[in-house]
RNA sequence: GCCCCCGUAGCUCAGUGGAUAGAGCAGUCGCCUUCUAAGCGAUUGGUCGCAGGUUCGAGUCCUGCCGGGGGCACCA
């Protein structure tokens, strides 16, 4: 029995205490079933009963009492106390319990998945570093997260599309493309170019992809250095994502925009909504109407559109595309444009709660011999991500960076997360996939295969309880994980897995030592241990963090 | 001035209104004659920033204040 078969025989109880007269009131739509801190209080707590004491008009012992009793008659069950304000904490057969190791073995990659955003069609859009330098350490924050994401939605039944826009079409493509002609040209960087040894490896590429290009004019080699030297750096920033581990669907360009005069389309519909208005040579769209502290300029004074613009239509594009909800994830010092991307959303006409999900991150500071590494883009020293992944590994690296709420500003300690020891959260994950995979590897040598009907109610020690408990917990995990758009929770979820299982390894031996035979128990250890194995490799997998055979 | 995030053990952080607030690291003391010691056990360590409020119940929600970080363009 797992907690949510739990869950649907309490509700059960309930519905039956309901039409039974017991108390009065409505069944939830949901009960939620927790494991308790504390192990007296049985395999599994639920406050259902508190929750249905204010409509019932009835104090909640009594209510819990009269689920209780109901639940009593379950065969799976053994014991359910009503206990404090009206707890009630239930034990379960060992058997039952015991079960909760086969519905894994047998759902395999496949157990922690639900349906609860089934038919959603999610359009996320992170990272989306300008195509002027490579990605920096706060991108990779939202690489990392922002993939999790991906994976956990997924996993809860979506359809995901990972988008990356290209800011290709401002006035620092400008600046970029005319840094790269004066580097190429010998001539030193603008006083507003950009800096950074890549500048270089760039205006060679353009280069030797265009023979000749020195003998143009500057304003004929500022076009191919514009064209190329985007198309060069987001080859490179590609490149430094795959080697993440993190793929997009779409790269989006924003000059594809302008190219289909999608801003003068998103215009008009604002404008056709009531919402547009001039005002000193400019055009306005009035997003005070709807929570943003100021309008915000459309088209500016002289003639040409601003980069919200540009958003308006993008987001209108997004919409066009078929995509129900359009999520984006900005760096926390973007955290003003959240009300004026809302008001934008009201204006076209959509209810940004349903279509609109922004949330910001707050900022990286990567710490180097205890000391923050003071990065500025000036000087060139800044970090990017794949520094970072040379330096810590890409496991360690996703790990580092999803392991973190994303509200928490987070150091990275380069030296710790360097470190192959166990003061390294990934390492200490990773670890116990290993061990169940070389311990699986020992049994086969010993000729032992798993039995096809094991006698799982034999998994009664504490270690053995504690594990199964937490070995059910995963689905909730990933449910609520994805719901709150918190990937972190998977990997705190996976620690304390680990450290589970660690102190199960310690005290129940698994393989026969010396001439003994396999027993019962060896085979129901087992699947205990390659259900533990499978949850690890799945929450691993979410993360986008390898699950190794051996280390 | 206004807005956002944070404040929980020495450090880094968990904690979607529930029972005695947790983990890792650091400190102390133990455990390798058989499945990975990258592990485990024991132990030390807390006025959950402060003050009010909401209710059966607040680290969690509300208000104010204090402290730290980041923002407030006809830039992109």
């Amino acid at each position: 029995m797992t907690p949510a078969d739990l869950s649907a025989a309490v509700l059960a109880a309930v519905s039956q205490s309901l039409a039974e007269g017991d108390f009065t009131g409505t069944a939830p739509a949901e009960v939620v079933i927790e494991r308790p801190r504390n192990p007296e209080h049985g395999d599994y707590t639920t406050n259902v009963a508190m929750r249905l004491a204010k409509p019932a008009g009835k104090p909640a012992r009594e209510v819990a009492a009269a689920i209780a009793a109901r639940l009593a008659a379950v065969d799976a069950i053994t014991k359910v106390d009503v206990a404090g304000p009206g707890f009630l904490n239930i034990t379960l057969a060992p058997d039952a319990l015991g079960q909760v190791a086969r519905t894994i073995v047998e759902a395999g990659p496949s157990f922690g998945t639900g349906d609860a955003l089934a038919g959603q069609n999610l359009n996320l859009e992170f990272v989306s570093a300008n195509p002027t330098g490579p990605v920096h350490i706060g991108g990779a924050r939202w690489a990392a997260v922002g993939d999790a994401l991906a994976r956990l939605v997924q996993a809860n039944g979506a359809r995901v599309t990972r988008e990356y826009y290209v800011n290709d079409a401002g006035s620092q493509i400008e600046r970029f493309a005319r840094t790269l002609r004066e580097v190429a040209n010998g001539r030193p960087v603008p006083e507003d170019g950009y800096a950074g040894s890549y500048i270089d490896d760039i205006a060679a590429a353009v280069l030797a992809q265009n023979p000749g290009l020195l003998d143009l004019s500057d304003d004929q080699q500022l076009e191919v250095f514009k064209r190329d030297g985007v198309d060069q750096m987001l080859a490179e920033i590609k490149s430094s994502l795959a080697d993440f581990g993190v793929v997009f669907d779409v790269y989006f360009r924003e000059s594809d925009l302008h190219a289909r005069n999608e801003l003068d389309l998103a215009l008009k519909r604002l404008r056709d909504q009531g919402h547009v208005f001039a005002a000193d040579g400019a055009t306005w769209l009035r997003t005070t109407d709807y929570g943003d502290d100021r309008d915000r300029v459309l088209v500016r004074s002289n003639g040409e559109w601003t980069y919200f613009a540009a958003d308006c239509a993008y987001y209108l594009d997004k919409r066009e595309r078929g995509f129900d909800k359009v999520v984006i994830m900005l760096a926390a010092d973007h955290h003003g444009y959240i009300n004026r991307l809302r008001a934008m959303a009201t204006c076209f006409g959509d209810n940004p709660g349903e279509t609109l999900d922004v949330f910001i991150g707050q900022l990286v500071n990567l710490v180097k011999d205890g000391e923050p590494m003071r990065m500025s883009k000036r000087a060139g020293n800044v970090i990017v991500l794949a520094d970072l992944v040379d330096a810590i590994g890409a496991d360690a690296a996703r790990y580092a960076l999803v392991r973190y709420s994303v509200e928490q500003g987070i150091d990275i300690d380069l030296d710790l997360w360097a470190r192959r020891g166990n003061d390294n959260p990934v390492y200490y994950v990773q670890y116990a996939h290993a061990r169940l995979a070389s311990l699986q590897t020992h049994a086969a040598e010993l000729g032992i295969v798993r039995s096809a009907e094991p006698d799982l109610g034999l998994l009664t020690h504490d270690r053995e309880v504690d594990l199964l408990g937490a070995l059910g917990e995963f689905p909730r995990v990933v449910a609520s994980a994805a719901e709150l758009r918190a990937p972190h929770r998977v990997a705190h979820y996976l620690e304390s897995l680990a450290g589970t299982y660690h102190r199960f390894y310690d005290a129940c031996r698994v393989l026969p030592m010396g001439d003994e035979p396999a027993t019962e128990l060896t085979h129901a250890r087992l699947w205990l241990c390659e259900a533990t194995r499978i949850v690890l490799a799945n929450g691993l997998a979410l993360l986008g963090v390898t699950a190794p055979e051996r280390m």
